[in-house]
DNA sequence: TTTGACATCCAAAAGGTTTTGGAATATAAT
DNA sequence: ATTATATTCCAAAACCTTTTGGATGTCAAA
């Protein structure tokens, strides 16, 4: 049914070769042929088959990314934001997004990578969320595939990535609270085998180090990103005999948690409690009260990844092959005394 | 590089056909010879080619959404959910999901779908927020093209959809709100053009004509879904001078957006106005307070979406074309008069 | 007239797989 | 011994495109 070269040659009298090499603007096509050749085209509703087209160049024209999903609702506006950034830069360059979920550490991992490259489905992936002994990148960069994370790893491997600089963003956060006069500041913390943990509580230790207050373990705890483990792991802060007076928390949306379990005990968010986030996801400005956070620019950064990749796909050499960038605190009332809580 | 069929065929001295049909599962090929291929082909670590399987069997095994970004920074959790229940669905069916994002009702759109359709990418759509008027609709039925949607639209069209039934789900929670006394209540719409609108205006609407309240347009604004204009369409409803004493918002996003503008202004929500939202996404359960909302299963609608598109590709008969869910008001606080706001 | 350059076209191979329609051999039934 | 029936294998076509390496013809220069 649908119409191929072969269709179009054959209405014209011509070779699929000239047909194909008219329609690609190669030059040893006479310019009235070509002419022919277009308006057939057009008449006859020709679209190349991309399958085909995939299989003789060798190329799909399509780049993979597997969220890490993990929990079955999977929620975290960041991975839409990042999605979206990776869509639009490939698609801007002519490049399509083939999307799965998995499970982080999960066993299934390796099988979705290796369906997604040995089936030569993709031409290249962006890794995401990356982790201190990341299987992911360990193997993709085994196999010489061409790929952009976006954090980095505790791995000995040199491979393309862009980062925030965590440790800076939470040094940030922690000058501000400080400098706010708190001096029990807790910490809810992403998992541990995520490196970007590592860089942020690396900024938070040292900025109580260098304040001379030093390192307190009891002040740490360990959440999942989830809102409900922010939840959960402020009540435990919040149970503690002293507890803190301002929690600097691993990402947005265990800071929300956190502000809903202040609430709940009948606590005002910014005179009783500080909080501040990471990340600055859009929620951020319209919860209450607005959240002080970290601001990291997810959407160019996951545009970037796919450029990098896109780059390194088409054979051309990167200008900048690790890019670590600046964040910015954005200061906002959940970390300032008002009158209201 | 990468072992061909060929390859696999040559170390045996076997022929192509022989191989795939070993791999295939055939019954016509030896015992014997069979556990020789199996072992090669493991040995050499094949992987078939995805995308030579693709062009032969005219099929690519693949699924296409497109996400209708309203904005560049795309947040809402409900795409997200979706997104996950959409590739679950089809992962389980070995069916990969094509993703792009692109603005509704931009030009671009129909460029999309036909790259996707026409260049044989995919082999069925998942069409999510329907509009009235849904041109990716009316194209997908002419075409004849697999698809499945998420919600209805006004055209005469008969294909296969799931929606969530949103008069009654807005009715149950216009019987909440009266039930409590209400007698002014806002509605903050979503955009006309989008089909749950008019049925989510209609169960307002109802509720009002049947309680002989009536209905009174200055109540209703329109925003777009996003928290920001929550927050601003409630600033509206705020400077009537005689304001709702509650407002029922056309998703979640725009009731956190309207919770902040009116907390904002010193008022308690729940105790002074009460806000109801429309979808259930996580964060509506640890926003503070927590958003009382009508729940719709989005993960399940998406993984029931991708499996009727299956379905219809596979060639078999669906046993229920159209189907309506109904909602399910869940209750929170921030339609319960309490002590703190 | 021959040579070379140029313009225009095309047959065939290649990419890796599946499927069709036998072929070859062995075994069982007549 | 012949026919029928399985069993096991394979050559070749097909899916649709791109690319290679000419072929053919024209025209101008030598």
């Amino acid at each position: 049914m649908p119409v191929t070269l072969k269709d179009i040659a054959a209405r014209l009298n011509l070779s699929i070769t000239t047909v194909s090499r008219a329609l690609g603007g190669y030059p040893d096509v006479a310019a009235e042929t070509r002419q022919r050749v277009l308006q057939a085209a057009r008449e006859m509703g020709y679209h190349p088959n991309v399958i085909a087209q995939s299989l003789q160049r060798r190329r799909s024209n399509t780049l993979g990314f597997v969220i890490p999903a993990t929990e079955r609702y999977l929620s975290d506006p960041f991975f839409l934001e990042l999605l979206s950034g990776i869509g639009d830069g490939a698609a801007q360059r002519g490049f399509d997004l083939l999307v799965s979920t998995c499970a982080p550490l999960s066993s299934e991992e390796r099988t979705v990578y290796e369906r997604m490259i040995r089936g030569k489905r993709v031409d290249g992936m962006v890794v995401a969320r990356t982790r201190k002994e990341d299987e992911r990148i360990s193997y993709l960069v085994q196999e010489g595939f061409p790929m952009a994370a976006f954090g980095r790893t505790a791995l000995a491997l040199d491979f393309p990535f862009i980062d925030v600089d965590g440790e800076e963003g939470v040094g940030q956060a922690m000058a501000h609270l400080l400098g706010s006069g708190h001096r029990r500041i807790g910490f809810i913390s992403p998992p541990v085998y995520l490196m970007f943990t590592e860089h942020r509580l690396a900024g938070y230790r040292r900025a109580l180090e260098r304040s001379g207050l030093g390192f307190d373990a009891s002040l740490v705890v360990e959440g999942n990103l989830s809102q409900a483990s922010g939840y959960e792991m402020m009540g435990r802060l919040l149970d503690l005999g002293d507890p803190p007076s301002a929690v600097v928390c691993g990402n947005d949306l265990m800071a929300l948690g956190a502000i809903h379990a202040i609430q709940e005990r009948g606590l005002a968010v910014g005179r009783d409690i500080a909080v501040v986030g990471f990340d600055d996801i859009p929620l951020a400005e319209h919860c209450h009260p607005p959240l002080t956070t970290v601001r990291q620019p997810i959407y160019e950064i996951g545009k970037m990844a796919s450029e990098m990749v896109i780059q390194i796909i088409e054979g051309r050499e990167l200008q900048e092959r690790q890019v670590i960038l600046q964040p910015q605190l954005v200061i906002r009332e959940s970390t300032v005394t008002t009158e209201r809580g």
